[in-house]
DNA sequence: CAACATATGGGCAAGACACCCCATATGGAA
DNA sequence: TTCCATATGGGGTGTCTTGCCCATATGTTG
């Protein structure tokens, strides 16, 4: 059996290092290049023609997401590994649409990429256990309503109005005020927002709010 | 000479392999220990008293920089790197505070964090070239604005911890059951961390504590 | 039409929070 | 030694939050 051709895509020095160094311990995989951003990567896959590339999601000049997209279109046999720090929703499922087959977080075991490649390179699914259940929940959700767009993002544009506002640390008057509307609604909607996202205090909706790109930190 | 005795933290285990074998090739450096988070690295740098810490400033549990600033006391021998993804200002000064003689980003040449490393172990410090420019403006305003102690509204070690508990999302009852202290005290301590910062709600404690560097946000 | 999501609101209760008052103990700086 | 910062805690008061009950009006969609 052939060895599997990997190529690595990351902006970072130290993570390649540390990639090769790890894959390269493995008989069945060697690395056939490595590109430090997007347009690289993409441009080597043409070149080499790797069975897997292992892609950052953050990378300058062309993001992962974009790269994998591309990928998809101009060498549509290299399957896509995903390797991140976000372990958020909004990357994940931008990473599958994009075409990943795996999608790793950088916190994982050696062996959970490992095992990412070696799927991806036959054309499986590995997904590390907590964004797995990221796509449970999705396909659940998607399941019972039926099926339909994926901007089912929970809330609704007036809850997450409140959201910001509540993250940017306004007491539910001054929201009421704002959006003249009574404090009641305003509780109201946090209430709703509380329950879809399974929250349950004002700091968990800020840290969620700055988590999703809501508010700004400044 | 004895070759410098290094201690690795950071959660990520890629990240960590990847420091490891590049170190390794340097032969004026041994690795002597691993931590994944603040906590793991504070212990192992008092038992194994290494030369030079490498200290990722995004950790689990118990941040670098507060692992820093507890290295500080406990350890004032180890001299402390910063391994970062932020080249953010914040995390920047927060560090230099804490005590760290070095700070490289990690796309930063491997070459870099050697020379930090080198330099940190004999006391001098190494600023990656994109993060020096700050600490320049920074002494300048700092010289016009003629003030000398940078202690004015610093926080103290316990209020630090509740703060950070508090952003955490915990409830006072929380905090002081965590702490085996009393409600009340757990008051004060917010009280006074609200007056010294000029903040008056949790959710803009939260925000504070992420904008420092306090929490990680997961 | 019926069912549902959305946005709007009122009432109520328990508890959490923010901001005051007060006090004691300790250890270091003036 | 006196003063101050730190850490600890009790009391009280009023506001804010959270969670749960209820309701109505307006859409959309099966």
């Amino acid at each position: 059996m052939p060895p599997i051709r990997v190529l690595i895509a990351d902006d970072q020095d130290i993570v390649r290092t540390g990639l090769k160094m790890m894959l390269m311990a493995e008989e069945d995989i060697v690395i056939i290049g490595e590109a430090s951003n997007g347009h690289e990567a993409v441009q080597l896959a043409r070149e080499l023609a790797p069975d897997v590339v292992v892609m950052d999601v953050a990378m300058p000049d062309l993001n992962g997401i974009e790269a994998t997209r591309q990928l998809g279109e101009l060498c549509p046999k290299c399957a896509v590994v995903a390797l991140t720090i976000h372990e958020d929703q909004q990357y994940f499922f931008q990473m599958l649409h994009a075409g990943a087959l795996g999608y790793v977080p950088k916190r994982a075991a050696p062996d959970d990429l490992v095992r990412a490649i070696r799927a991806a390179s036959e054309g499986h699914v590995f997904l590390f256990s907590s964004v797995a259940s990221l796509l449970a929940s999705d396909v659940l959700s998607r399941i019972e309503s039926g099926e339909g767009e994926l901007n089912k993002d929970v809330l609704t544009e007036r809850e997450r109005e409140v959201l910001v506002m509540i993250a940017e640390g306004m007491m539910n008057r001054e929201i009421a005020e704002r959006l003249t509307i009574s404090v009641k609604t305003v509780e109201r909607h946090r209430e709703n927002i509380m329950n879809k996202l399974n929250l349950h205090s004002r700091t968990e909706l800020v840290k969620y709010a700055i988590r999703k790109g809501f508010i700004d930190l400044k």
